[in-house]
DNA sequence: ATAATTAAAGATATTTTTGTCTTTAATTAT
DNA sequence: ATAATTAAAGACAAAAATATCTTTAATTAT
């Protein structure tokens, strides 16, 4: 479904949802070593994640490391996969076409449509936040191995 | 969703389907020209669904060419995956773990439990015939350019 | 039988993805 | 101020995916 980056960086943000915050900042090695990725590359997708629009907040130093705004934890797991270059699940054909469209449909166009416009809910609709508290409840696990 | 090589795959698949028979096979530059792939890679891509198992049939010589058999248009899409080796995205976790399942449960699993389960009908339910004859009638397209 | 045609098989090349390692810059604690 | 710590940035390496080209083998038409 997704790559392998934007799988860590699902993992990652959701991780430092849940365990980070301005006061607590997580290490890149803590959260590599938590969700089983491999840390440079990890390191590489969290500069990814903070640049720019920053849905990540980072500093550098002593005590420094990641953490989430407040602000940052509302919005949508679809973020992240904006940020990853990574929303032509919730947008490509399913064959690949370039033409595909309701005018000039693919032989798969309609039946995954429907489907389709439920992966768009799902990851616009489900904010970051929710995620974190769930594996907070402990009734789901984000850990590797 | 898919690779390259598996949205070709379809592609050719559904084309063979619609436009060949055993009495009418086609070559493989009329079905890369058809459906808008590099033709050499198309090539390697038949060979994977012509060998062993064998979905499409294929006949060298003059005249010979690719075709499916009344048999194998009855297939469903899922065999193309299948072939493929490309079923992760009906089998594995939206987030990568190795671990995640009913009683282990990722912080996203219950909300993709029945997107996955509806890809799964989509691909299991529906036959290769099904689509070709959907292109058949003109309403739909598998051209890419 | 021979030549022509076509897919199969193999070798090679290119690009993208994944991953690692080193150096630099910022921040903090002392 | 200095040293320690941490992320950022950059260079590099390995693996996988994508793509091309050449040779071989099978089949058919002549």
């Amino acid at each position: 479904m997704f790559s392998k980056a934007t799988e860590y960086a699902l993992r990652a943000t959701i991780y430092i949802a849940q365990k980070g915050s301005e006061e607590n900042k997580l290490g890149i090695e803590e959260i590599a070593n938590a969700i089983g990725s491999p840390k440079s590359f990890t390191a590489k997708i969290l500069q990814k994640l903070t640049a720019s629009n920053g849905l990540i907040s980072s500093v550098r130093g002593p005590r420094g490391g990641f953490y989430l705004s407040k602000k940052a934890q509302k919005r949508p797991v679809r973020d992240i996969l904006h940020l990853m270059e990574e929303e032509g699940i919730l947008i490509k054909c399913v064959l690949g076409l370039k033409k595909c469209s309701e005018l000039t449909p693919c032989p798969m166009h309609t039946e995954y449509k429907c489907i389709k416009q439920q992966l768009i809910h799902l990851f616009e609709k489900t904010s970051i936040e929710k995620l974190a508290k769930e594996s907070e409840t402990g009734s789901v696990f984000i850990k590797i191995k």
